[in-house]
DNA sequence: TTGTATGCGTTATCAT
DNA sequence: ATGATAACGCATACAA
C-alpha cells in the first residue's frame, strides 16, 4: 500500500470510518474501537483517531449502525390529524422524550385515510421503525392497528379498541370530577354542566364526573341535565340564554370546552351577569389562545396532553426494551386556574 | 413451543429477501429482480417470487436499500417550535407533499435552543437525510445553518439570513395590501390599521402593504398612524377604543391577527357599532377556532401556510436531484370571505 | 493492543 | 433467464 493512497474521501460523499481509520493510520476494526469508548485500544492511538475524526467533521452512518444491531434507532409516529390543535402537544411531548435520547422519530400523517394510514404504516415498517405512537384525532376508541406488526405499538389519546393493545389516555371522568369540585370549593351550588357533541365519549366521561362529584354533595345539575350540542363558541352562548331563562339562580358553569366557555362567558357578560362574582365559569381543553384572551381570563381543565405524549414514549420504550404492557392508563387532568372562577365570600 | 425444522427465518426478526428467494426456490439476485420489476425474469418466476414475498408479507428494509442506493429516503423537519401553531401547517404541507411520494420526514423540535438544535442537527446527519427543511417559529430571519451540511437545506416560513440559501415565506407585503383591497372595494375610505409586536418583520410589511394600497385611492390612515403593541385580544379591545374616540368616523379596521381582530370585533360591538354595517373587520392568519367562532364570523387574510410547506417539500426534492435554488420566494396569501365586512352600499 | 474477516439486507455487475 | 459476487458502512468475534 503506497503512502499516497490516503485518497481523501470521495467527492461529495461524507467521510467514512475508513476515511477515519486511514487517516489515523489504524485499521477501521481500531477505530471503531476507539470512537465508541470500547477498550483493548491504546490511548495514543485512541487520541489520533478521536483527532482523525474530528478533523473530518466524521459522524457515523446511523443506518449502517441500524443494520448491524438489528435496531434503526428510530420510532414512528402516526397521527391521524396533524392539523387538529389536540394532536399536537401528544406529539410534542413524544418527540421531546425520544429526541433527548437517542431516538429519531419518523413522523407520517394519516389524515384520517384508512388508505394513506396503511401506506404509511407500510413505509415505517419498511424503515424497520423500532417502535410506533399511534396518536388519534379524537379521543374515543379507534380501530387496532393488529398484534402482528413485529414492533410494539402505543396508542396516545385515542385508545385502541383492543385491550390487548397499550393506550395513554386523558381522564376524561377525572377531569369533570376536577372542575366541578373546584365549582363547589369556590361555593357554588346551582351549577350547568354546557358541553359538545354526544357522540364523543369524552363529553359523557366528563358528564359522568361532573355529576358524581355533585351528588357527593346532595347536588344535581342545573338546568336539570347535560345540554350536549356542539364543540362551538355559538353553542355557548345558545346554551347560555337558554340556562338563564330556567335557572336564575344559576351561579357556576362548567363547559365542555374552552370554546364553548367563550361562548357562555359572552353570553353572560351580554346578559349582565357578573363574572367571577355572580356566576363562575370553568372550561376544558386549556386551549391558551382561548382561556388567555378572554375576558375574563379562562379558568379551565387541562388535560396534560404533551405529559400523555411523555408517557407514550416512556412505555413505547420500555416495550422496545422487552416489558411490553397492555390495556388503557388513564391520566390526570390539571386545575389552571385564572379569573373566571373564585370563591362566593 | 414447537422446533419447526423448516422455519424460513430466524424468530422475531422480519423476512429477508433470501427467505423470498428460498421459498420462491430462486437466488436472491433474481428475487431483487422480480420484485423491482427488472426486466431479465421469466414470467412464471416472477410470480412465483411476488407470492413468496406475499406469503411471507415481506416488506424491503429501507435501511439496507438505502446503504446501497447511497440515498436514505428521508428528509429532515427541523422546526424551532413545535407547540406554535404557524409551524403546524408548514409542517402539514410538508409531510404532504413527501409522504405521498416515497420519502419519509424525521421530525426534530428544536424548541428555539441553539444546543438543542445542533444536536437534533447531528443526529439527522448522522441518519443521512437526503435533505432539510428548517421550519422557524416566527417569520422573521433567522441564522443559517451553513452552506458545508452536505446536504440541500430549505428554510419555511423563517427565511435563512444568507441570501446564498434557499427560503419560501408568505408574502406579507401583499397580505397587507390584499386586506386593504378588500375593505375598499367594500366601498371603506376611514380605514385604521392595528396590529401586534413592532419587533415583528411581519407587522411592518403588513402595514407597509396596507399603505401602500391606501396610497393608490389617495388615502391614509384612519387614526393617523399604524397601532402597534402585541399580538392580543386585549390590544384589539383596547386599541379599538381609543380609535372610536380619535375617529368617530371610522368604517374600517384591518387587523394585524386573528386574535386582534376578535378583540376589535369585541370592543365595536359593546361600543353599539353594527359590524360590517357600520365597522369592517378584517384580520390575519385564518385561525379557524378564532375567525369562525366571533360574532360576526371573521374575514381574515389566510397565509397559505400549508401551501408553503408543500412548496418547500418541492423546491427541496427538486435540489436533491441537483437543481438547486437560492434566495427567498414569497408567496401570495388569499383573502377569506366570511361575514365581518360587506360592500357599504 | 491491533488487524483480519464476517455479516447485516439489498442492488448491480458480471458470468453462466 | 438465472445465479454468484462485490459493494454500501459499520461492529464484532477471533487471530495475531
Amino acid at each position: 500500500m503506497s503512502v499516497d493512497e490516503v485518497a481523501p474521501h470521495r467527492r461529495g460523499r461524507p467521510p467514512t470510518l475508513k476515511d477515519v481509520a486511514s487517516m489515523a493510520g489504524v485499521s477501521i476494526a481500531t477505530a471503531s474501537k476507539a470512537l465508541n469508548n470500547r477498550q483493548h485500544v491504546g490511548a495514543a492511538t485512541r487520541q489520533r483517531v478521536q483527532s482523525a475524526a474530528d478533523a473530518l467533521n466524521f459522524s457515523p452512518n446511523a443506518l449502517a449502525q441500524g443494520m448491524v444491531a438489528q435496531r434503526s434507532g428510530t420510532v414512528g409516529l402516526l397521527t391521524s390529524d396533524l392539523v387538529g390543535r389536540f394532536s399536537m402537544p401528544v406529539l410534542r411531548g413524544a418527540e421531546d422524550a425520544f429526541g433527548s435520547e437517542k431516538m429519531s422519530v419518523l413522523l407520517a400523517d394519516a389524515r384520517d385515510d384508512h388508505i394513506r394510514q396503511q401506506h404509511h404504516l407500510r413505509a415505517l415498517l419498511s424503515r424497520r421503525v423500532d417502535g410506533l405512537i399511534v396518536v388519534g384525532a379524537q379521543p374515543d376508541p379507534r380501530p387496532s392497528l393488529g398484534q402482528d406488526l413485529g414492533v410494539p405499538v402505543v396508542y396516545a389519546y385515542a385508545p385502541s379498541d383492543d385491550p390487548q393493545d397499550m393506550s395513554v389516555v386523558a381522564d376524561d371522568v377525572a377531569g369533570g370530577r376536577l372542575a366541578v369540585d373546584h365549582l363547589i370549593r369556590c361555593g357554588r351550588r346551582t351549577i350547568a354542566h354546557v358541553t359538545g357533541d354526544p357522540t364523543y365519549g369524552a363529553s359523557h366521561d366528563r358528564a359522568r364526573g361532573a355529576v358524581e362529584r355533585l351528588a357527593e354533595e346532595g347536588l344535581t345539575l342545573a338546568g336539570g341535565e347535560v345540554m350536549y350540542d356542539s364543540w362551538s363558541e355559538a353553542w355557548g352562548r345558545g346554551a347560555t340564554r337558554l340556562l338563564l331563562d330556567r335557572e336564575p339562580a344559576l351561579d357556576a358553569v362548567f363547559a365542555g370546552s374552552d370554546q364553548i366557555a367563550r361562548g357562555v362567558l359572552d353570553a353572560l357578560l351580554e346578559a349582565g351577569k357578573r363574572v367571577p362574582e355572580e356566576v363562575a365559569v370553568i372550561g376544558f381543553d386549556n386551549w391558551e389562545v382561548l382561556a388567555t384572551g378572554s375576558r375574563p381570563p379562562l379558568t379551565t381543565i387541562d388535560p396534560a396532553l404533551e405529559n400523555l405524549g411523555r408517557v407514550a414514549a416512556l412505555r413505547l420504550a420500555s416495550a422496545i426494551e422487552g416489558r411490553a404492557g397492555h390495556g388503557v392508563e388513564s391520566y390526570p387532568c390539571r386545575l389552571v386556574t385564572r379569573s373566571s372562577t373564585a370563591p362566593l365570600h
